[in-house]
DNA sequence: ATGGTGCATGTTTAC
DNA sequence: TAAACATGCACCATG
C-alpha cells in the first residue's frame, strides 16, 4: 500500500515537474503555439490552419521529446513510434513515464500516448494529457481542459494532477490512497474532483472517436490498423465523429441547431469554439457529467455505440437545457429512425424515469425547459391535452400541465401509467421526446435500462440518473425511440455492438452516495425483503453477552438497559413438551441434529454439538439425536403452539395485576406486535427483551406502566383510545364477516349437502386434530393467509361476544379465555371430537393436548378479535 | 380501503 | 443560493 501511495506520489511529482517545463517552455515560445489541425509551411515549423499561429516543433521535441508529425499529431522524437495519428489527435510520447506504460514497445496498449484532441492554440499551456486506464487496461488519455487547469496556478499542479488522476481513474487511487493524498494536498475537494470529470468527460465527449480509436488501436502508430478498424466501424463511429467533432454532418438527417452544440451560456465560455465550428472545429460544450456519460460508454469496448449528447434541438428557450436532457441517439438511430418513418426526426430531449414517473401515480414530471421549450405552451395550470405517438404507431393523449411550485411551475404529463406500462418502464429507463418534421407530431420513445432496480436505486440514490446513470447499459439501437429488440425493425445494427458495460466507477461517485439521499428506491418486494429480514433479525436478537443490564425500576416495574448492542443469537425453538417443563430446542449448524438446551441458554450465531455443554452425552455430531423425526416435527409444531401460549400466561400475568379489558386487549395487542405468529423460534424467554432500549417508541416502551388502575375504562389516553379504536375495528370486521359467512353457509346448505365441507373451516380444524401433519401445514396457512385463520377463528366465538360493549368492565383476560375455552368445548362436541377433551393438566396425548391448546390459543384470540391480520395493523 | 389530485417540502443541482 | 425536481402527504372521491 505505502508503496504504491509512493509510486504514485513520485509519479505525480514527476508529471506535473514535466508539465511544469512544458508550460514554461510553451509559454517561451508565446504565439509559436500549435493546434491540432495546423499545416507545415516550412521545415521545423507547424502553423495552425486556424489561427495562423506557429510552433516549432523541433524546439519542443529536443527538450520535451515531442516532435509534431507532418500529418499532424506529435511523436516521440526518440522513437517515434508514436507519430501517427488521425489529424486531429495530437499525440505527446513522453519519456520517463513509465509508471504509465509508456515506452512500452511491446506494450500493447496505448501507453504513453497522449492523445489531446482538439486542442486549441489556447490551450496547449494547459492542454496537457493525463491518462487513464480504460476498463480493459488500456491506458487512454484525457484531456485536460482550460477550465480545470486553470486552476493550477491555484491550486498546484500537484493536486491538479492529483485530482485528475483522481477524475480520469478512481480506481487508479485506492480510497485510502485517495484519502491520503486528499489530505497531504489538502485542497482536494470533491466538488473539483467532480469538476474535473465533468470537465475530462466533456472532453471525451468530444473525441469520442480518437479516444475508443487511440484505446482500441493499441498500435497507435498503425494507420492500417486504425483504418481497418474504421472501416469496421465506419457506420456507427463516423457520425458521432462528426458529430462530435463538429463538422457538419452530411450523414444524418439531425442537423438542427445552426449553430451547433455551442449556444447558450456555452456561447459565451466557449466563444472560439463557435466560429472555429464553422471551420469544423470540435464542439466544445459545456462540460458535464453528460460528457462523462459519453466517455464511459466509449470506453465500453471495441464495438461500442456511440452515444452522444445532442444539444436540443430549436425551441422556446432551448438554450436553457441542461446536458442532462440533451438527447443521446446514436447517428445510426436516427438515421434508421427517420428511414423508418420516412421522416426527419428531431429529437427533442429524454429523461430518465424516476421511481415516481414510472410509478402508479402515472405522472411523469417533465423537465421545466424541456417543457416549455417543446411543449405546447399552457397558462393554466390544467394544462391541455397533448398527443404524443409512441413507437408502435399509438397515440396517446396526456394531460400536459403544471403546478404552482415556489414562484414557478412544474410540468407533468398526466395520464401516462398505460403508457409507461405498454413499454413496459420503469425507473432508471429512459424516456425520450422526439418530433417529427414536417408537422411538429411529438414522438416518444425509450430506452430501456438492462441493469437491475439497484443500478438504477444506485444511481438514483447518488445523483446519478442524470444523464451520468450508467443504468442505461445495453442501449438498443432502436430503443432510442422506442424500437425494443423484440420490435427491432432490423437496420443492420449488430445488437453486439451495442453492449456496453459500465464500471462500478463511473456509476458511483463519491458523492451523493449512502444515506444522505432519503430517496433511496425500494421496491415493494425489497422492502418486504427487507421487513421481513428485520423482523427475522429481531427474533434473533440476544442481550449482548457478559453485559449486565441495568435493572431500572419505574413505577415497580422493572426495566433492563443494557449499555452494549444486542447481538444476533442462533435461532432456537421453545417448547413444552409436559406442563411446565419448558424446553429449548438448538439446531447443530453442521449434522442439523436438534439437541435440547436450558431454557436460559443463550447461543451463538454459530452453534455445533460440540459447544453442547448442557448435555455430554451429546456433544458431539455422530451421537443421535434424542427425539425421532416424528418427534422432531411434533416439535416444530409444539413450538409455535408455545410461543402462543406465551401470550396466554403474558396476559394471565396482566390479569393478576388487576387488568382492566383494555389492559387485555392492549396487552394483546403488545404480545401480538412483538411475537410474530410466524411461529418463529423465539427468544429467550424474558419479556423484557434487549431490543426495548432507551429511546425506543414502539408501543411497549410509550406505554405508560400499566400498573394497577393505570388504565380505567374511561381513560383517554392514547393506549386506551387506541386499543379501543382497533377493537371497535375488529368488531366491526368480525361482524361483518360473521354475517357473510352466514350466509354462505346457508346458501351452501341449500344447494349441496352432498360434498363433505373440507374447505370449510370447520374441516380444517378437524384436520388439526386428528392429522398432525396436516395440522402442522394449516397451522403454517394460518400463518400465511391471516384472513383464513380469522375466518376460522370466528367460528367459535360466543354469538353474543358481538355485542360486547369495549369499555365492558367485566371484559378481562380470564373472562375471554373462558369464553375461548367455553366455544371450543363447544366447537369440538359440535363436530364429534366429544373424546378429545380439553385438559388442562395437559394428560391429553401430546398431540391432541397442544392441538387442543393451540385450538384454544387461537379461539382465545379470536374472541377478543385479534387476529394474525390485526396483530399485523 | 383505495386511488386520484393538488400542493408542500426536502433534496439535488446548477449557477 | 436559488431553481429544479422527486416525492410525500393531506384531502377528497369512489367503490
Amino acid at each position: 500500500m505505502l508503496r504504491e501511495i509512493t509510486r504514485h506520489l513520485i509519479t505525480l511529482v514527476i508529471f506535473v515537474t514535466f508539465q511544469q517545463l512544458l508550460w514554461l517552455t510553451l509559454s517561451a515560445y508565446e504565439d509559436s503555439l500549435f493546434c491540432d489541425t495546423f499545416h507545415s509551411e516550412e521545415p521545423g515549423w507547424r502553423e495552425c490552419n486556424i489561427c495562423t499561429k506557429r510552433l516549432h516543433c523541433g524546439c519542443i521535441a529536443s527538450k520535451f521529446l515531442l516532435e509534431l508529425l507532418d500529418y499532424g499529431g506529435v511523436g516521440c522524437s526518440s522513437c517515434a513510434r508514436s507519430s501517427r495519428l488521425h489529424s486531429r489527435l495530437i499525440k505527446l510520447h513522453v519519456h520517463g513515464f513509465e509508471d504509465f506504460g509508456c515506452l512500452d514497445d511491446s506494450s500493447e496498449s496505448i501507453s504513453g500516448l497522449l492523445p489531446v484532441p482538439h486542442i486549441q492554440c489556447d490551450e496547449i499551456p494547459n492542454g496537457f494529457g493525463s491518462l487513464t486506464r480504460n476498463n480493459a487496461g488500456d491506458m487512454e488519455s484525457i484531456p485536460v481542459e482550460s477550465t480545470v487547469a486553470a486552476n493550477d496556478n491555484d491550486e498546484g499542479g500537484l493536486a491538479q494532477l492529483c485530482r485528475l488522476i483522481e477524475a480520469s481513474e478512481p480506481s487508479l487511487l485506492h480510497p485510502s490512497e485517495r484519502a491520503n493524498t486528499n489530505g497531504c494536498l489538502g485542497q482536494f475537494r470533491q466538488e473539483e474532483i467532480r469538476h474535473a470529470i465533468g470537465d475530462i468527460g466533456t472532453g471525451f465527449s468530444n473525441m469520442t472517436l480518437p479516444s475508443i480509436v487511440s484505446s482500441k488501436f493499441t498500435k497507435a502508430d498503425n494507420m492500417s490498423s486504425l483504418l481497418d478498424m474504421g472501416d469496421m466501424h465506419s457506420s456507427l463511429s463516423e457520425p458521432s465523429l462528426s458529430m462530435a467533432l463538429g463538422a457538419p454532418s452530411g450523414t444524418t438527417n439531425f442537423a438542427p441547431f445552426p449553430g451547433g452544440a455551442v449556444e447558450g451560456r456555452e456561447q459565451g465560455k466557449t466563444p472560439s469554439s463557435f466560429q472555429q465550428g464553422q471551420r469544423s472545429r470540435p464542439i466544445l460544450p459545456k462540460p458535464s457529467k453528460l460528457g462523462l456519460l459519453a466517455s464511459s460508454e466509449n470506453n465500453k469496448g471495441s464495438a461500442s455505440e456511440l452515444r452522444i449528447a445532442r444539444p436540443p434541438a430549436e425551441g422556446r428557450g432551448k438554450n436553457q437545457l441542461l446536458p442532462r436532457y440533451w438527447p443521446r441517439i446514436t447517428d445510426q438511430e436516427l438515421q434508421q429512425l427517420s428511414g423508418d418513418l420516412n421522416s426527419n426526426i428531431v429529437p427533442l430531449f429524454e429523461k430518465i424515469l424516476s421511481a415516481s414517473d414510472a410509478g402508479r401515480i402515472g405522472r411523469l414530471v417533465l423537465p421545466k425547459a424541456c417543457a416549455e421549450a417543446y411543449f405546447p405552451p399552457i397558462s393554466q395550470s390544467e394544462g391541455i391535452p397533448l398527443k404524443i405517438q409512441d413507437i408502435k404507431g399509438r397515440e396517446w393523449t396526456f394531460q400536459f400541465r403544471f403546478w404552482p411550485n415556489n414562484n414557478s411551475r412544474m410540468y407533468v404529463l398526466e395520464g401516462v401509467t398505460p403508457c409507461i406500462q405498454s413499454m413496459q418502464l420503469k425507473a432508471g429507463d429512459t424516456i425520450t421526446f422526439s418530433r417529427i418534421d414536417p408537422g411538429g407530431k411529438l414522438v416518444m420513445g425509450f430506452r430501456k435500462s438492462t441493469n437491475n432496480n439497484e443500478d438504477a436505486q444506485d444511481a438514483q440514490a447518488s445523483g446519478l440518473l442524470d444523464g451520468t446513470a450508467s443504468g442505461e447499459t445495453s442501449l438498443s439501437a432502436d430503443g432510442y425511440i422506442g424500437w425494443n429488440n423484440s420490435e427491432n425493425h432490423g437496420g443492420g445494427i449488430n445488437g453486439d455492438l451495442l453492449q456496453q458495460i459500465t464500471t462500478p466507477t463511473e456509476k458511483k461517485r463519491t458523492r451523493n452516495i449512502g444515506p444522505k439521499s432519503k430517496r433511496l428506491l425500494m421496491h415493494s418486494e425489497d422492502a418486504m425483503e427487507l421487513r421481513l429480514t428485520w423482523e427475522e433479525a429481531q427474533d434473533l436478537l440476544r442481550p449482548p453477552p457478559s453485559v449486565k443490564p441495568t435493572v431500572v425500576t419505574i413505577e415497580d416495574h422493572e426495566f433492563e438497559e443494557y449499555d452494549e448492542p444486542p447481538v444476533f443469537g442462533k435461532r432456537t425453538i421453545f417448547t413444552s413438551r409436559s406442563p411446565g417443563r419448558q424446553e429449548q430446542w438448538a439446531q447443530c449448524d453442521d449434522c442439523s441434529k436438534w439437541r435440547k438446551l436450558p431454557v436460559d441458554a443463550l447461543l451463538p450465531p454459530k452453534w455445533t454439538c460440540s459447544e453442547n455443554a448442557w448435555d455430554s452425552s451429546r456433544c458431539v455430531c455422530s451421537v443421535s439425536e434424542e427425539m425421532t423425526p416424528k418427534d422432531l416435527d411434533n416439535l416444530l409444531r409444539v413450538s409455535k403452539d408455545f410461543k402462543k401460549r406465551r401470550i396466554l400466561e403474558s396476559q394471565k400475568r396482566f390479569q393478576d395485576c388487576e387488568p382492566s379489558g383494555l389492559d387485555a386487549l392492549a396487552s394483546a395487542a403488545v404480545l401480538g406486535d412483538n411475537i410474530d405468529d410466524s411461529g418463529e423460534p423465539s427468544v429467550g424467554a424474558t419479556t423484557k427483551h434487549p431490543r426495548h432500549r432507551p429511546g425506543c417508541t414502539c408501543i411497549v416502551c410509550i406505554q405508560p406502566p400499566s400498573g394497577k388502575g393505570k388504565h380505567k375504562p374511561t381513560c383517554t389516553c392514547n393506549v386506551c383510545m387506541t386499543v379501543k379504536r382497533r377493537f371497535k375495528t375488529l368488531m366491526l370486521r368480525k361482524k361483518k364477516r360473521q354475517s357473510e359467512r352466514e350466509a354462505e353457509t346457508s346458501q351452501k346448505d341449500n344447494m349441496d349437502h352432498k360434498e363433505p365441507e373440507v374447505n370449510g373451516t370447520m374441516s380444517h380444524e378437524a384436520l388439526h386434530i386428528n392429522n398432525p401433519e396436516t395440522a402442522v401445514s394449516q397451522s403454517k396457512m394460518q400463518t400465511e393467509k391471516p384472513e383464513t385463520s380469522a375466518g376460522q377463528i370466528d367460528l367459535n366465538c360466543h354469538p353474543n361476544r358481538e355485542d360486547m360493549p369495549l369499555d365492558m368492565p367485566g371484559l378481562t383476560t380470564m373472562n375471554l379465555v373462558d369464553m375461548g375455552n367455553t366455544h371450543l368445548d363447544s366447537y369440538i362436541k359440535e363436530n364429534g371430537l366429544s373424546s378429545l377433551v380439553w385438559d388442562q393438566q395437559g394428560d391429553q396425548t401430546q398431540h391432541s393436548g397442544e392441538s387442543l391448546r393451540r385450538l384454544s390459543d387461537e379461539a382465545f384470540l379470536a374472541s377478543i378479535g385479534w387476529t394474525h391480520e390485526s396483530r399485523r395493523d
